[in-house]
DNA sequence: TTCTATATCTCGCCT
DNA sequence: AGGCGAGGTATAGAA
């Protein structure tokens, strides 16, 4: 892998060095004194400090402080770099349309420079989602109860999409809202309001909120729409075959 | 500003460079070639490839692909580092209780190291928001119309709290939701929930949706709901006074 | 500590 | 491209 290294560059030393980075869409870090201004679906300034300043190949533009895992201030992928040099200042400007947005550091001294350009094929796997409960319930549909049946997946109603439906042992239709989380008063509501549109045909239906857990206050008020709640937790396995994104046959 | 950097260390030289590091809560920065996974709140797995990590003073550990404004993977601040080596690679373990989970990084080869430990005392100034469309209804009400008059914020309901509530000329009470972006159905759908928690004491209620746009669908269902929309951008303009943090005086 | 609401949310998926 | 839902969401503020 290429990586390119300056410590404390001076002005016209690092807008070379960023127009070069730039031209070749490299990982960009820097580690610098800056102010920073940005205007767009908000607006927001940020006085002098230490910060490091990330670039990334697809346009990603990042501005991180000493503390806290969310970035300060950022661009999501797209925008455009335009490096600048003012009176004897360092300007990087990143631009957007849709949303029409922009990020200006104003540079006054920087520690460290680096841009390399490296490989990376590879794409996450992950699980424990919603997803996953999903196709395990479809798999082992008595984890639900026994004698559950499940008839479908994102079944489109009025106030949106139930998770799964199905029916149980006497033949009445089951609603499942999932959660991958600990349940709050949030998704008994949202299950609430399935149940009402399935209501308003006069069915016999039943409505289950499966989740890890479920705090105090949503039993409560799920009880009071005589509604039920099934522990279930998310699987956590995950495929252990490698995944290549296109992106890898691409080069 | 401290900072040290180190180019292509080898295992010995990263861990002693990483406890040196560690021990002094400083920001630390690889760009290495490693794997990855995560066990806690879902489970993950990443193979071997180029990415940038990342360590900050309070304990937030990412770890950035080139690609994405977000972290293919990370931990939230104050979790606890371990670094280790084992079969001449080294190893990076973050930790955290509440919830119980922990990344594991294995390094196979570290192009740049670096550390710093940087000052940062400045507080991001920031406008466009919710609460300040809602500062700005109670400072001038005539934006909404003529004779408005705004009672309570946050008013309390069965279905959740109302962000405005007030009076119109005529003594109507008035229903307002907030948007600080283009309104879309599920805003709609949010006050018309209000809306129906006041129908229910059957008074004389008008709902609002004030935002700075609405797309089509919503506006229709605004309409057949019979509730109406307000035009209004959330003041983007910022308190020029520089604000310092504790943590400043604290040092 | 737990819970709730917001976000320049981001991101993926679908229309 | 816009809309919608999910997220290991993170984060701030309140209970």
């Amino acid at each position: 892998m290429k990586i390119k290294v300056k410590q404390n560059p001076e002005a016209p030393e690092l807008i070379h060095f960023l127009e070069e980075a730039l031209s070749k869409r490299a990982f960009i870090i820097l580690v610098s004194c800056c102010r920073i201004e940005y205007r767009g679906r908000a607006t927001s300034k940020l006085g002098l400090g230490d910060r490091t300043i990330v670039i990334k190949s697809d346009g990603s533009f990042l501005v991180h402080q000493d503390r806290n895992l969310e970035p300060v201030n950022w661009q999501p992928p797209n925008c455009k770099f335009k490096a600048i040099i003012n009176n004897g200042k360092v300007y990087i400007t990143g631009f957007r349309r849709n949303p029409h947005e922009s990020l200006e550091v104003e540079i006054n001294k920087t520690y460290l420079a680096s841009y390399h350009v490296g490989t990376d094929s590879k794409t996450l796997q992950l699980a424990g989602y919603e997803e996953d409960m999903r196709e395990l319930i479809f798999r082992e549909p008595h984890l639900i109860e026994k004698g559950f049946r499940p008839t479908s997946r994102e079944y489109a109603v009025t106030n949106g999409f139930i998770d799964v439906l199905g029916k149980d042992r006497n033949g009445n239709l089951v609603i499942i809202e999932l959660k991958s989380r600990r349940a709050g008063i949030n998704a008994v509501k949202q299950l609430k309001r399935y149940f009402d549109d399935f209501m308003d045909d006069k069915k016999f239906v039943r409505g289950i909120l499966v989740a890890p857990s479920i705090n105090e206050d949503a039993l409560a008020l799920l009880e009071k729409y005589q509604m039920e709640f099934k522990e279930l937790e998310p699987p956590k396995e995950i495929n252990h075959e490698e995944i290549l994104t296109l992106d890898f046959f691409k080069k």
